[in-house]
DNA sequence: CGCAAAGTGAACCGGGCGGTTTAGAGTGGT
DNA sequence: ACCACTCTAAACCGCCCGGTTCACTTTGCG
């Protein structure tokens, strides 16, 4: 779980820096994040804290990159390579909405759409490694359909952003602006079985 | 234009300020608008600005409610009476689309994510005020091509959801994380055409 | 053990913030 | 002319923030 890899990161305590520093911006957002709050909840120094990260802002990158390739980990496509298109999809749909929908994925979110222009890098990196990932998958997958005569689409990488939006329908915006604070199992079913139904009714392939 | 309904609203100035932090609050988003440079943006000095408002929060929620009663009406959809189904559901993507996108739709959108935490009713009134009485109007119109034989819905609510979603395609994500900064109208066209297209793949009443 | 590297914690700095005060300058009704 | 009211400009307050420093302790390795 850990990462020890790269070159030129120093001592023991880096993850635990990079841990609290997490935690406490997904709960306070960036401005709302102190640097003396984050080393307490990292149980470093501040000093230690600053011998890692020269400032507060390459703090916040190290985490919301490393954040952006843990959600591009879920967005992958198993090789499904059995199943029928409509269990394909709603494979994948259970996947990305279990992920958008979390409290997790909503403060992710929520901090990437907020911060977008305070550091412009930041949305793009997250737009890549995330939507732009799991669209890349899916159209792929899609293709391959196309090809074995399963489906019938004109335009696969449209189609995938369809498939991907009508997942979300309104669970994700009741969450965002705090309508509601959870969404049912049998909701999320609901929302996604009517997405592959309307998804397959616009792009099976005619008989 | 400027309103001088309410009754407690004192001096001349009052709509001075209302638009120059409108101004800067959707530049600068809450924490980042300082009270100085609205009160610079305003052409009012900062003492004006507190005999307005007790305080800081309180006039960031007179703009942002005003805001989203702003977006409500955009959100109406017109008496289409004569039109066909298909030239209606083009007229509300058009129409929805064009908020949406817009810069200043989107810096709506933006504050209203990142500061729905802070100010939990923000959330609520965007999301009321904004999407829910748009999916409500919509909705309706829905019920009413459905009881003419026109479309073939068991559960309006959803499908309207499922339309909306549709329009945003990924345009709406690209723009709000800085993947690109502007959108061609025929980008947009593409997606609502095809949006409406899969829309009615699935719901168009059978003949 | 001995010693250097890493970590600690608390004090400290400059600055910007929200918010208040004050002394005075426009403004308008009678 | 007068006065009550509004507005202005700038100084000011206390606070918290990001970031630095420093004297000190802990850790780990030869």
């Amino acid at each position: 779980m850990t990462q020890h890899s790269p070159q030129i990161k120093k001592g023991r305590k880096y993850d635990q820096v990079v841990t609290g520093a997490r935690s406490v911006f997904l709960r306070e957002g960036y401005e709302g994040a102190s640097v003396d709050a984050i080393s307490r909840a990292a149980g470093v120094s501040k000093a230690t804290l600053y011998s890692y990260f020269p400032d507060k802002k390459l703090l916040f990158l190290e985490v919301a990159t490393s954040e952006c390739l843990r959600q591009a980990e879920l967005a992958r496509i198993q090789a499904t390579s059995g199943q029928s298109v409509r269990a394909t999809l709603l494979d994948v749909a259970q996947r990305v909405t279990a992920f958008t929908l979390s409290a997790f994925g909503q403060q992710v979110f929520r901090i990437c759409v907020a911060e977008s222009d305070r550091f412009p890098e930041l949305g793009r990196a997250f737009y890549q490694s995330g939507p732009d990932r799991a669209r890349a998958h899916l159209t792929e997958y899609l293709a391959e359909a196309v090809a074995r005569g399963e489906l019938a689409i004109d335009d696969c990488r449209l189609a995938a952003d369809q498939f991907f939006e009508l997942c979300r329908a309104d669970l994700f915006y009741r969450l965002l602006f705090n309508v509601k604070d959870s969404v049912t199992e049998a909701e999320v079913t609901r929302v996604i079985d009517a997405a592959v139904d309307t998804f397959l009714a616009r792009y099976r392939a005619p008989v």
